[in-house]
DNA sequence: GATGAATGAGAGTTCATTCAT
DNA sequence: TATGAATGAACTCTCATTCAT
């Protein structure tokens, strides 16, 4: 009764908190059913499968955090714009959305070569439609920013690694140092205060 | 016929493998018979349940870990060389056993309040039996170092937030990056660059 | 927006294909949706349950194939006679129309009660409508022939299956048959081969 | 409890049963469970899914019927004795087995080509292992005997399908004429009024 | 009449766990 | 201790059928 595309979204949306929480195999069909208000037949009319429907949710999870990281490798920064702005992206749409944390770690611990097969055809893709090829631009831009003498890691590899540890995989860190130093940040004080201490990390820590 | 301890490892080593390959749900106990090359209903004989069985894995993993992490801090070191010896301790511990570095992945984003608990216990444990309490020492060693202005980071939450990142986590950025840059670190040289990069960043970034 | 009768048409055709490929259980209501190229429900608008849709595709086949087979009988023919008739009556119509030959063979296997119940149900309502008996009135005739010293055979029965299974029935060994000698006929030249080989067989054997 | 072998059995049985009543798709493995006695997962355990199971009871019921009908063919018989000991051994073997008539012939409706490459597979096992290939001999056999004058059908074919329709396939007829004819006859008196009549039948109509 | 979305009752299959030996 | 057979609960998926428009 409702349209077919709020059905498809409130599946897909129950579907994104399930898997994230439970993993592929120990998310329920049922829970997604009664989460998302409707007869568990319905995921299999819209879905097919369970896996298909963990497929799309994985692909819906990157291509809605793709094109942003993809904007500011195009504006060409510096080195120092760069930090900035990455940092406060990864971290800030992290925060807001842990679920999009969890998926992809999950997707990092179970089956990487399943992200590697997906990046390279979202890549493909996007480099025929676009005729911009991120990755390889990324990997110039800090191949140049050291040549030039701007930063002080010259492998595009751990450089990207500090970044990305820094921002989306620190959340993973989070409730483990809660347990740890026995005390909790709100969310709301979080994010500001880890953009502001990744951000000041990497530039003092990177830039020249 | 084996002796009772060796059979004991056999099911444990293959759990972990299998634990941190899969998830708790995805895993299978067949699998880990097979693995472990004994009769599935020894499993339950040794372990009673899946549960209980993946409860003796982590805290195996982590009474693995935990001795060496309250070494370093019981040394009482400088800033300088906590964060030398932290980076290169985690790089290499979690480089080579990446099981190690699944398995805590999985349990933060399936069950922190799990390890929430279950790192209380151990501490408490250990408060009892050695009368040292390391997260409380650890938390006052940051702040003495900032009050002496050793460091540039107050918060030792956002501190320790940034080693462990930097250090543990950043081993499940790596296939992401390998498919973001399109290629490959192999094992052997990944460890000691890692570890550069890692304390280079964690020391020019925090020292003062 | 096609008319009553045509759509209805499309849809026991649709369902006779069906049926008979997979059998009552098989079958499936949206493969013959889509063979009859309307929409699902419509299949329930026009004939309410699968089951009944089956019923009234049997009842078809059975009253396409019964009054041509009493025409014979009406004729009082002699023995030769009918033995040639009824030969090439059923071979000819079930070389053309495999489907029957099917739905029938899959009646008698899955559930015989359900045709004789039937059959006499189209008897009772033949004979209030034309007062005329047919398988009473063939009995008798079989009789007349054996007493007559016309034919060897004085079992109805038997005699009546003789002719049966040599015509009708003998369209599901073909398949067999090809298999067993290794090489096919083509349905064309199988027609006449076929009522050749069956009127020469039933009249050498059964006529005196 | 009981041993690998008997519960096998039980299965299989009861799934000819199942089977040959209700046709592939109609087929409960609840059913086969409860009249096997054993747990519906145990079928799973000993033959993996519905449709391995399936295939197994066919290829049990080809297995069982082969090796005798090669005995026959194996004793260079003359057309005489063959018609006479080829229509009693159907006959009586199918009267006795009424599982095996509807499973032959429930395949010959819904998958003809399925029975083509089993048989296929089991000549040119049997023909490997005993270098007696039956079928190319049963042709030879039947050409010969036209050649000598003792028959008067010379396709091989024909004359096949005359004797198998007789036989094996009249089953399937019983229950039709019983419907039609108002009468039943009891299996006891069933099976020799049988052989009677197909062997009088075979005799007079095709041998010279 | 006609459609696509929705439903409920099962069906096949899996899997941790237990039993008999 | 050790094993293979057995079990029950739960899970994914299917399908005839109905509802709202």
């Amino acid at each position: 009764m409702k349209s077919k595309q709020e059905t498809n979204q409130r599946i897909l949306s129950a579907a994104l908190t399930e898997f994230s929480t439970y993993g592929f195999s120990g998310a329920r069909m049922d829970r997604i059913a009664k989460e998302a208000k409707i007869n568990k037949a319905m995921i299999f009319y819209y879905f097919s499968s369970k896996e298909n429907l963990y497929e799309v949710v994985i692909s819906d999870v990157f291509s809605r955090v793709y094109p942003q990281m993809m904007e500011l490798i195009k504006s060409e920064p510096t080195a120092e714009v760069f930090l900035e702005k990455a940092a406060e992206f990864y971290v800030r749409i992290f925060s807001r959305s842990p679920e999009f944390v969890k998926m992809i770690a999950l997707e990092l611990i179970q089956d990487p070569g399943n992200i590697t097969s997906f990046l390279k055809e979202i890549f493909e893709d996007k480099a025929k439609e676009t005729g911009f090829v991120g990755p390889a631009r990324l990997k110039q831009l800090i191949e140049n920013w050291y040549e030039e003498g701007a930063i002080s890691e010259g492998d595009p590899f751990q450089f990207m690694l500090n970044v990305v540890s820094l921002s989306l995989l620190s959340f993973l860190g989070k409730p483990f140092l809660e347990a740890l130093l026995q005390y909790s940040v709100p969310p709301e004080d979080f994010e500001e205060k880890r953009i502001k201490s990744v951000v000041n990390l990497l530039k003092r820590g990177m830039l020249k």
